[in-house]
DNA sequence: TAAAAATACTCCATAGGTATTTTAT
DNA sequence: ATAAAATACCTATGGAGTATTTTTA
């Protein structure tokens, strides 16, 4: 549209609504803090721009004409409207009180999501987080493309050029059901017991389907042909006898305990993931999600105490004794 | 409230738009006719006086930040305003295409507004008129005050410092009862005939009151103790036997004719007012004003073939032949 | 290396200042 | 005579230009 520069200065509406108040140029420059001379010239340039008498001149005093009657008008609207323009510019400037666009991947969103959110909210009371869930590969793009501000993702996966802070370390755990040899022993599983299983995974795309495929080719299991499109469904199908599975200790306190399924941690060194807050290299939010990620990461241990890495260092983290930040 | 000058310029926000739809600084500086590095510079400088990032900067493309996609969308609103001030004021700039606040006297009104009202709605179809009926001394305070911007008023009255233009001349005419001896002659009246007739004149403050009156004291001529308030009262008055009475030509064609009223002309010197458009002295108005006068000059003596001066050269103006001025 | 934005600097257009004149009461 | 705005003229800020460097894919 516009791309000839504009025919009026702001602060030439200054000062026409200043003579329009106190009806006297002497007086609206002062008010303005510049020469009457220098008001004055402003204003007959602005009439010129725009063509039209705004005032009507007398020794005595001065008259809006009708014309300036209205442009006073639009002009206050429009000066009210600039200095909204700038209130919201600086209340946008810091990106923890406004909206963040976040991605994350299946196996992680609604395991993760209510865990952390109060947190979150407590921490950034002004913070709107809107979440997409997707896979990896397609959150990289939205990613990319800048539709999305950052996203959540499991670092061994293709996670693009980024810059990025870890979350948590998520290890896996295996799987069966009650009744499979595999259960029957307590303690750590080491690869040499899984050898020649049969293990469900999930669908293609799932980036967790490959993070646990590596782990079962290095120790010689068998992938089934049955692949499962969620997490719960591949525990349906383990719990039914369908063969084995790992899931991620994330996901634990939402699927399991079941009486009907029996759960080990692997020994080292245990398959895992790393949990991830991921942003564009250049992205200017780079502090803000830098500090997000970090209530993200001291939350976790509190939400999953069976689950992060961090936890490690705090065998028995109470639950209830989430020290509140601020 | 602003008196500080603004922390940015109309300029910055094109530039930002121009960005934010090509996405590129280079086609933006292109497309806004600058250098590259000019618009750069302002960008930068207008993040600086918002206290935020605007853009992503990448060597491929620039992204909007969240906040930068809030503050187009405000900066665009902004422009579309600014832009719609312009074409607001350019408008505005032909006051005959816009509202004027006209003042007329309560002798005038109710006969001149009808008969001009079409002639005006023809010659300028975008102009209001904001008409105000009070006395002269009123409407001479308003005026100056600067509620209206014109006034039509009898000359003869006491007018204050201003500009004006004729529209006519409206002479008086002597009304009688039909029994009443002054009615029984035909032709034009002398002041001589008049001397020692009772005469009822208007109320206070009406100017015509003044004007019928001087010429009373000239013929000699008594005035009644009992005022009228209105044109109309007073002819009812006459009609009813009180006296005779003095009526402006122009309320003849509304108050007459009656069977009971008998009407003649005056001899020369014959008492009379002019009837003008005043505005105040330097009132930028006052070529358009100037103009509107001319236009309801030219309507007069259509309008009222009984009564303008005008009308004089015209011995017999068809009423139907109102020429259409273009 | 190539393409885009950032820097460095130079220049000039103009907003703003001071001194003075004009104008109208 | 006075008070206000307009005019004349000067100054200096800063917007815009050219040339160049920096950056990174």
């Amino acid at each position: 549209m516009s791309q000839a520069p504009h025919p009026f200065t702001l602060r030439q509406l200054q000062y026409v609504v200043a003579v329009a108040d106190r009806l006297s140029f002497r007086k609206a420059a002062e008010r303005c803090h510049v020469s009457q001379p220098s008001l004055s010239a402003q204003l007959s340039q602005l009439e010129q721009a725009l063509g039209v008498r705004l005032f009507e001149r007398d020794r005595r005093r001065v008259l809006l004409t009708p014309a300036g009657a209205e442009l006073v008008e639009r002009a206050r609207r429009l000066l009210v409207d600039a200095d909204q323009l700038v209130d919201a510019a600086k209340r946008a400037g810091d990106a923890l009180a406004g909206t963040l666009r976040i991605g994350v991947i299946p196996t992680i969103a609604p395991y993760l999501l209510p865990g952390i959110t109060p947190a979150v909210r407590k921490q950034y009371p002004l913070l709107t987080l809107r979440w997409t869930e997707d896979k990896t590969e397609t959150l990289v793009r939205s990613l990319d493309a800048g539709t999305l501000d950052a996203a959540v993702l499991a670092l061994e996966a293709r996670v693009g050029d980024v810059e990025l802070e870890v979350i948590a370390d998520d290890p896996f755990v295996l799987v069966t059901a009650a009744d499979h040899p595999l259960g029957a022993k307590r303690g750590p599983v080491s690869a040499a017991e899984v050898k020649g299983a049969n293990v469900l995974l999930l669908d293609e795309g799932h980036c967790f389907r490959e993070q646990a495929l590596s782990f079962c080719e290095t120790a010689r299991a068998h992938e089934l042909e049955f692949r499962a499109t969620s997490l719960p469904t591949l525990v349906q199908m383990v719990a039914g006898g369908a063969g084995v599975t790992l899931l991620p200790s994330l996901a634990l306190s939402t699927e399991l305990p079941r009486s009907d399924l029996r759960v080990r941690p692997f020994a080292n060194p245990a398959p895992h993931r790393t949990i991830v807050l991921v942003w564009r290299k250049h992205s200017p939010l780079a502090p803000a999600l830098r500090e997000l990620a970090g209530t993200l990461r001291e939350a976790y241990p509190e939400v999953f105490p069976l689950a992060g890495s961090t936890a490690k260092t705090k065998p028995k983290p109470a639950r209830t004794a989430a020290r509140a930040r601020r």
